[in-house]
DNA sequence: GGTCTCATGTAAATAGTTACATGATTAT
DNA sequence: ATAATCATGTAACTATTTACATGAGACC
């Protein structure tokens, strides 16, 4: 990722409300982890520089109970920034998927190992595909006439379209490679939630 | 990816057969970049300390009309290393895609930099499908009897699984996103005059 | 002879995580 | 009072890319 994103994704969250940093983080952590990360050590260094070069400005807060926090709002300046920054072609990822990479090497590994992996994967596989189906309920229902819903369900479509992907391949995977655990019948029905 | 896994990539590959840093780069590049991707600048430094602590040894090799080149075998030591840490769980990659950021931040973008992006997308992954299941028939033919076919097949049908999804729900994130389609399409075609 | 690609390698820059420091607030 | 958590921040470390250096064979 040479030419940077993280300030970017700042200025996007912070364009859709103001927050410190450690609402970012946590936002990131919980909400978004799906697409994007940042860690506390890249957050709050790029605030500050963001701050300095006037795309984003720290918000005056009333507050007088509440804890210290500095919300950052972003300003007409980066919202430009931003919006120039959104237009251009995405550039792509080089993946590092540990798990395929473990799947490639299958024959060198200890007996059972690989297929252990996939059944794991498979059980995070559904979790994840039950948050995702559980998000989209909770934004469906509370984020009503939100400008922004289309393209979160759009997003969370995203997610719930691989999951269910990735379900259908361990499922695959198991029967090609791990051969003898189970019966079919046995398999078929662990794979149900799922078709 | 903090216990780094640059190493047992390395150690992998190896073991599959000996090779070469130059050859290691090419693998990953033309093959493996799916799932996997070193730069020379880890990898050289890698195979010296590897060969270093004794898990894979330099190979003589007898050719003198060729270019210089050295390359590596795994040693005994070396394959228990990568058998050990294949039976561990894989660590989780903590994704960032710019792809889904800046659908994601749609509303802040020019407008129908989102769609073009989308669209894009869709083509690459197009491509990148037909890519797969060219490779896979390839493999079936080439590699008949090969001991790590049936691990190749399912990594290839994994790639051919997430790249189907993701054309299915390009077409879904289009038609929720991007309405005027085809006024967009006429002004391509109107534009194909000048090129 | 000149240029191109092969092949190894490294320095410098960039990205990103982890672990800790600090001090305040809240909860028990 | 003690512990737990909130919130900001930073130093040190790890990971990774980029761009270049080098020399050799191949190509014409």
């Amino acid at each position: 990722m040479s030419p940077k994103s993280t300030p970017y994704a700042l200025l996007g969250l912070l364009s859709i409300e103001p927050m410190a940093g450690y609402d970012i983080r946590r936002e990131l952590q919980e909400s978004l982890s799906y697409f994007w990360n940042e860690s506390y050590g890249q957050i709050y260094p790029a605030l500050k520089r963001l701050s300095a070069q006037g795309l984003i400005a720290p918000v005056r807060t009333h507050k007088k109970g509440g804890r210290e926090r500095q919300p950052y709002t972003i300003t007409s300046k980066g919202r430009a920034a931003l919006r120039n920054w959104l237009g251009e072609p995405p550039r792509q990822t080089l993946p590092s998927n540990e798990f395929l990479l473990k799947i490639f090497l299958g024959r060198f590994a200890p007996p059972g190992s690989c297929c252990e992996h996939i059944r794991r994967h498979l059980a995070q596989c559904k979790q994840l595909l039950a948050n995702y189906e559980n998000i989209r309920k909770v934004v469906h229902a509370e984020r009503r006439g939100h400008p922004d819903l289309d393209y979160w369900l759009v997003l969370l479509n995203h997610g719930i379209a691989m999951r269910r992907a990735e379900i259908r391949w361990c499922g695959q995977a198991l029967r090609a490679l791990c051969a003898g655990r189970k019966t079919k019948k046995k398999l078929r029905r662990s794979l149900r939630y799922q078709g």
